[in-house]
RNA sequence: GCGGUCGUCGUCCAGCCUGGUCCAGGACGUCAGCCCUCCAAGCUGAGAACACGGGUUCAAAUCCCGUCGACCGCACCA
């Protein structure tokens, strides 16, 4: 299958960025303060509501789906968590500045290139600085003298307490369902395989943040971590339920075949059914939560670019104004987590499959949050002759119904209060009197509200309402004792109104 | 972090070069009123901005410097 898609112009950023801005969706933290530092943002009322309907999807679709448990972990650390993750061995950057052109580049890529050699990326400055002069190494770009090799660390020192004890910001989630995992497997009566799941927030000191939610300093993680033996990874109950089903996988430089779970499994390119049925379980809820398949891959990542404790790793990509965009990692973290985790902190972290004493591996599903919604918003955003509407699927809508009279007069305010009043206890709803009735319309169409209801002087007369849908527009006439009725059929059964 | 471009109402843009006519103008949106029978109609009115800090000058949105931010490119993104 090719990717020429295009069933939707695509958006620009630009206009999402607009949308967002002008919709309260997002905006830059600490905007009134000159020194705001780029990489945070904040989400306004209807992006705050959208983002905890996405997170309830995720719960919903994925968590309840396949009985996984949830926690919510601290956010500052232990500088030992980090000893064993790796995190301050391995999330520093060896980077050097030229004294001339003031271009920093990474000293170990540097010496490679010169010397044709492999350079380890963790030896000392020092080391770096010997390494850089023995070989005559100049700037590649203006030739000037280099300067001294530092390091650049890419996680939050904070220090705690009077003693000021040195501990970090996490830079990733899945830290605290490590450290926890032997606890809650027990206390859970844990079997594996046994995922743990968490939403919150990782902590990265990047260098150039951009993009506003595509790179941040702070960011929301919706991770997945599966403990499982290493010796069962193609025993897997539920893989009958995804046989068939057709992962989007990335072949050749711009191509992407759907190839079904069995056949990936058999040719190779999945390693095993267990990380086959995880992968359709992924590319399902982003169907679900409106991403267009056409623009979703699965990008295998080659030796070079996994991360540092990956064996197999795949990127979940999203095509937008901007290019591919990685929205999560799927990575076979073998056992590295809790056997380092367990050699550092002297706890056993072993448990029993059956009557085996195993070390779990672990299979995580890392999402980053904020750049998911930013796709969905992009893939959902469709400018239409005369208006721009934002096509969310109704589960993620952050407003979910509109209620208005018609016009102002005879008492058509008072029977829409009423109704609005009944609807509000039950669902997100908004009620508008102000300007024309289309006006009204759009503003719901803006923010991806999918129904609304309309009173006009019909109702004093029969007792009935407009109801109009989103995407086609179209209303239907149905009668108010029903309203609740239809909007609850609507948002839980997902029927057809109109 | 480097280089280039840039930063004016909620949004988009004019004004800046050639300082004073700008307590900053327009459009769209917002709010109030009028109008009132289904998709951004019209009329009247209102509120709303020179990113921040310093400098030059009799006078700064306008010129200069710095900081922060945005965009593009490089680098970075375990």
């Amino acid at each position: 299958m090719c990717f020429e898609n295009a069933a939707r112009p695509m958006m620009s950023y630009d206009e999402v960025m607009r949308l967002a801005l002008e919709r309260g969706f997002y905006v830059p933290s600490c905007e009134i303060y000159a020194d705001a530092p780029a990489g945070f943002w904040d989400y306004g009322p209807v992006g705050t509501a959208f983002k905890n309907k996405f997170v309830e999807l995720w719960r919903r679709e994925v968590l309840r789906r396949d009985e996984m448990v949830e926690i919510d972990g601290s956010q500052i650390m232990a500088k030992d968590v980090f000893v064993a993750s790796g995190h301050l061995e391995n999330f520093f950057d060896p980077i050097v500045t030229c004294t001339k052109c003031k271009t920093t580049i990474r000293a170990d890529r540097l010496i490679s290139e010169k010397t044709g050699k492999n350079i380890p990326e963790r030896l000392s400055d020092h080391d770096y600085d010997s390494l850089l002069k023995e070989n005559n190494v100049r700037c590649p770009k203006c030739g000037g003298e280099l300067g001294q090799v530092s390091k650049f660390n890419m996680m939050f020192k904070v220090g705690v307490g009077a003693a000021n004890l040195d501990t970090y910001l996490r830079p990733e989630t899945c830290q605290s369902i490590f450290v926890d995992f032997p606890r809650f497997f027990k206390i859970m009566r844990g079997k594996l395989p046994f995922p743990m799941a968490q939403l919150g927030k990782s902590f990265r000191n990047e260098i150039a943040p951009r993009q506003s939610l595509m790179r941040l300093r702070e960011f929301y993680q919706a991770e997945i971590e599966i403990f499982f033996n290493p010796d069962k990874v193609n025993d897997v109950e539920e893989f009958e339920e995804v046989r068939n089903y057709p992962l989007r996988l990335m072949r050749g430089e711009d191509t992407v075949e759907a190839v079904p779970c069995e056949k990936a499994v058999e040719q190779g390119l999945v390693p095993s059914r267990f990380v086959a049925y995880y992968l359709s379980l992924i590319q399902q809820f982003y169907e679900k939560a409106g991403i267009d398949l056409n623009r979703f891959r699965f990008r295998r990542l080659a030796e070079d670019e996994k991360a540092f404790y990956a064996k197999v790793a795949f990127d979940v990509e999203v095509q937008t104004s901007l290019g591919w965009i990685e929205l999560v990692a799927c990575n076979d973290r073998s056992d590295y987590d809790l056997k380092r985790h367990s050699e550092v902190s002297k706890s056993d972290m072993t448990v029993l499959d059956g009557d085996v004493k195993v070390l779990p591996n672990v299979f995580e599903l890392s999402m980053g949050v904020d750049r998911s919604l930013y796709c969905i918003l992009e893939h959902s955003l469709v400018k239409e002759e005369k208006r721009d509407v934002l096509k969310l699927k109704p589960q993620l809508a952050p407003v979910q119904v509109g209620v208005f009279p018609l016009v102002t007069k005879e008492g058509l305010p008072d029977k829409a209060n009423q109704i609005y009043s009944t609807l509000k206890k039950e669902f997100q709803t908004t009620y508008d009197v102000s300007g024309s009735i289309g006006r009204r319309y759009r503003r719901l169409d803006e923010i991806g509200t999918p129904l609304g209801i309309t009173v006009d002087f019909d109702t004093l007369k029969d007792d009935t309402v407009t109801l109009r849908e989103r995407d086609s527009m179209q209303q239907s006439r149905i009668k108010v004792s029903e309203v609740l009725q239809k909007v609850r059929s609507y948002y839980y059964q997902e029927a057809q109104l109109v």
